[in-house]
DNA sequence: AGTAATATTCTCAATATACGATAAAATTAA
DNA sequence: TTAATTTTATCGTATATTGAGAATATTACT
């Protein structure tokens, strides 16, 4: 295993679930002994990945903090959408929270939001948070501007394997692409609707779309 | 070099003003043969802290916003503090931005924030941004904490090196200890008064303040 | 305080792997 | 199309990384 493959790996043992670790339990996770884990753990600390807590513990540290504001403040996608969320927000009128989420990989992620103050409802698309492409209009009006082979090839990867369901699903993109943008109800979270528009730009290579949930 | 240190090395180059960097840029910046930082930028984007974006330009990725986001949720700091930030802003007759910040090293960041709508002036304390720990109430409050070696080291490296200097630092602070809060004017942005108060968790290894900023 | 238990660092020799020079291929620009 | 640039692949060598285990430091407990 290669050093940076180690660094990953141990950073990716961090989740919302589980937001602190001891060496013994990286030691444990990855199976390689605690001496390396120590040194490895040392490097990172000492480069704020990771900083130390109390009991032995240790937790993601402040630089994720520092290169997220360094991207939120130089991300064009970001830096183009976010005025326009507030906008988007305020002359909506009924209370909504208004999203901008990208495509990476095969997930989606929400890079920015605007939550109109009344708007009390919780919604799974967070900043920052990796959500699948089948479901919910933010995810639809991006997987809708993805197709042929790579599409087949992502939907096979969110376990849309049967060949009828692929198509049933793809007819049902197509439609959405002819009315220019998607609606759903209740697919991601009970209750809320959500309308979305797809955004792209191949230069820059962004998959992206804007949506309003409410 | 060791390969993390490399890795380290090249996400540093990125900053506020210099947010997208070539390969041939990396390398002439770490003096690293280009045939290498291919092949670290490679892994790096595989793994999502960098991503390619146009013209061989390269940016900061998506890991940063994900393991942001799970700092959010899980430091205890942040956890506990930041509800407490939008009572105190509106509670306070004031507007104002409302500040939890924390020291790291030997500077000082900003981890939460609220800022009350009508607040309109910008303030240099941003969420993800390192900030020197000498001026401005929110740093006091925090540097406040420290004593002896530890304090006369840092007040050191943040070139306060002339001992009579240092002593009148000192007894400033001692002013304020007593008093239990900082308040200064101008120190950092012209024309607005900030005041503090210090947070401390000496299990949790945590050296903080709350700041209100008007 | 003193002792036991844990956590962390250090040492060192074997080995894997990261390195960089260069060539080859792929992509982009003209 | 050709030329220029960017990216990947190859490969022998030097070197940094590895893991076992000992040594030390820190924490927990009585």
């Amino acid at each position: 295993m290669s050093g940076f493959e180690r660094f990953n790996k141990i950073l990716n043992l961090f989740s919302e679930k589980r937001s602190s670790l001891t060496v013994a339990e990286i030691s444990e996770e990855l199976k390689i002994p605690s001496s390396t884990i120590y040194r490895t753990v040392r490097e990172m600390v000492l480069a704020d990945f990771l900083e130390s807590a109390a009991g032995s513990y240790f937790r993601l540290g402040q630089a994720f903090i520092k290169f997220n504001r360094i991207i939120n403040l130089s991300d064009p996608l970001i830096q183009a959408g976010e005025p326009f969320l507030k906008k988007l927000a305020n002359e909506n009128p009924i209370p909504s929270t208004n999203i901008l989420a990208r495509l990476f990989g095969d997930k989606v992620m929400c890079v920015a939001d605007f939550k109109y103050p009344s708007f009390k409802n919780n919604t799974s698309y967070q900043k920052g948070r990796l959500m699948p492409l089948l479901y919910g209009a933010t995810s639809r009006a991006i997987i809708m501007q993805i197709k042929g082979k790579r599409l087949s090839r992502i939907l096979n990867l969110e376990g849309l394997n049967d060949d009828k369901e692929q198509k049933i699903f793809i007819s049902g993109l197509d439609k959405d692409k002819k009315k220019g943008f998607c609606k759903t109800e209740g697919q991601v979270d009970n209750g809320l609707i959500g309308f979305a528009i797809s955004i792209n730009n191949k230069k820059l290579g962004i998959e992206a779309s804007l949506s309003s949930i409410f």
